[in-house]
DNA sequence: CTACGGCGCATTGTATACAATCAATGCCTC
DNA sequence: GAGGCATTGATTGTATACAATGCGCCGTAG
């Protein structure tokens, strides 16, 4: 790094040493890939394996599954390794009433935050999802889905609770994938409209509206124990490091539920043992 | 794995690796010291310092601070290093909200859940609250009445909320050191028996009681920009390792208060640059 | 044929060493 | 005398190498 830094001219006055931009991309294409069901709950996260894949040491790697942990979508076991995380049937129940409580405040400051620009960015976004819902593409629809809670949160102002719904609704997109009743989808085809539509007049019941609507979800859930199917690494993130391919990629099967040790004490966040 | 394993006699079929629980100390230890106030906002947390103060490398206090910073009472800043976090005003205004949001739906559950076991613990837990207040304990009433908060969560049976309370509690207590009346306590003296009395009750104006309990701690404090006085850290954790002790501990005077940066995106929680 | 024990490989955890960056000090110039 | 620039020291960021651990395979005995 020594005739390329000379190259780099600094572009702003603090600008990010384009390392740590790397590092935030691998966070985001993993994130996105667990998040979308392309990683299932009970994958492995082989470290090597990533890094190679993205081009990076283990060390960044690492730093991003640490990362993942602590927000919970990622398990990670003493002297074992990183998991895709397979939220408890317990958890699952806790996080949509983590999820009700901080929605629910999420909804009652946007009644009188939300500005128009803010209506039309998130009338936007519902068009896209109606789009995925009529194409059938289900990978699409979850992510969408999510992401209009996100949004929803991010215009109403209020960035620590953004930022706690964030962790959540990661981990509900695990939880849809462990326990979604096979073949139906989760989520209503137009509450999402309804509580815009109730935030935009300003109608004081559509914070309930938004409670009610997670309860729906979470009520066409089978919350008992489900099984994962576990997938290789290199195919759901495409070939951008092709050396030595075809070698030992067959998928693991660590997939088992010790759903004991994970639901139980969330307080320090990084799993032991 | 051979003489040496073979005397191990491994206690339990899942011990913690011993190294993982030094880890968990020192974070306990970093953890109180930064929500009491012996390490006042703005302190510098330098690696290496607190790397020979707890006898460990610096690979150990780095994954640590990693963790403290998630959580938001720690801000990394690149190739600078790692201070305790000087909340904003907009930050705390928002860190406030989110726990009126969590702290209602923890006593809501609290109501049908906790237990006359969970009733004894709290009210044995208050009686210290008194006494501290009694004895003018300043620092050590701080620390009861956050874990006031944080063992009704956890009584209350679920763990996401008691989880997420824990980061904003913390985060809270920074926010009182810095905006805190000087010379007032901000928290009225028996608000804490009132809601506990309400839940043993099952009135179902308890999680109300909390919300207004928590707006007056907020109300107590004076929102706009204060300073921190920044303390020596081997002062602070006793003398565990005396080398070389008086030679350049002065004071560090970081504690500017670039605002902006830190009240703005908390989505990725690593602050950057 | 099954169960148990030992061996080897793969993977993670940790420390050490090096490179890059930042803050401060001192010097030089205006 | 004040301001700016270069050098120095300290501290962080990153990679590499090594040690420890867990897992699966194979051989053997019952």
């Amino acid at each position: 790094m020594n005739a390329v830094a000379a190259k780099r001219t600094r572009q702003a006055p603090t600008a990010e040493p384009a390392a740590v931009r790397a590092q935030d991309a691998i966070y985001e294409r993993i994130w996105t890939a667990i998040v979308d069901h392309s990683l299932p709950p009970g994958t492995k996260l082989t470290e090597d394996r990533l890094g190679e894949i993205f081009g990076v040491g283990r060390t960044r790697i690492r730093q991003v599954l640490f990362q993942l942990a602590h927000e919970g979508v990622v398990s990670l076991q003493h002297n074992r390794g990183a998991f895709v995380a397979q939220p408890s049937v317990r958890e699952a129940r806790e996080v949509f009433e983590a999820r009700r409580a901080i929605e629910w405040a999420v909804v009652a400051r946007a009644l009188h935050t939300l500005s128009p620009a803010g209506i039309r960015r998130l009338r936007e976004h519902l068009r896209r999802e109606d789009a995925a819902r009529a194409a059938s593409d289900r990978r699409a629809l979850i992510k969408l889905s999510g992401d209009y809670h996100l949004m929803l949160a991010e215009l109403s102002g209020n960035s620590v609770l953004s930022g706690m719904l964030r962790e959540l609704v990661s981990r509900a997109s695990l939880i849809i994938a462990l326990y979604e009743y096979p073949g139906a989808h989760s989520c209503p085809p137009d509450e999402h409209g309804a509580i815009l539509d109730a935030i935009e007049k300003r109608a004081a019941h559509a914070p309930d509206l938004m409670r009610q609507h997670l309860e729906h979800v979470e009520r066409s859930l089978v919350l008992r124990d489900g099984n994962a199917t576990p997938l290789d690494l290199k195919h759901v993130f495409g070939g951008s490091g092709e050396r030595h391919a075809d070698q030992s990629d067959q998928p693991q099967h660590d997939a088992r539920h010790d759903a004991k040790d994970r639901s139980g004490r969330r307080k320090r966040s990084r799993a032991r043992h």
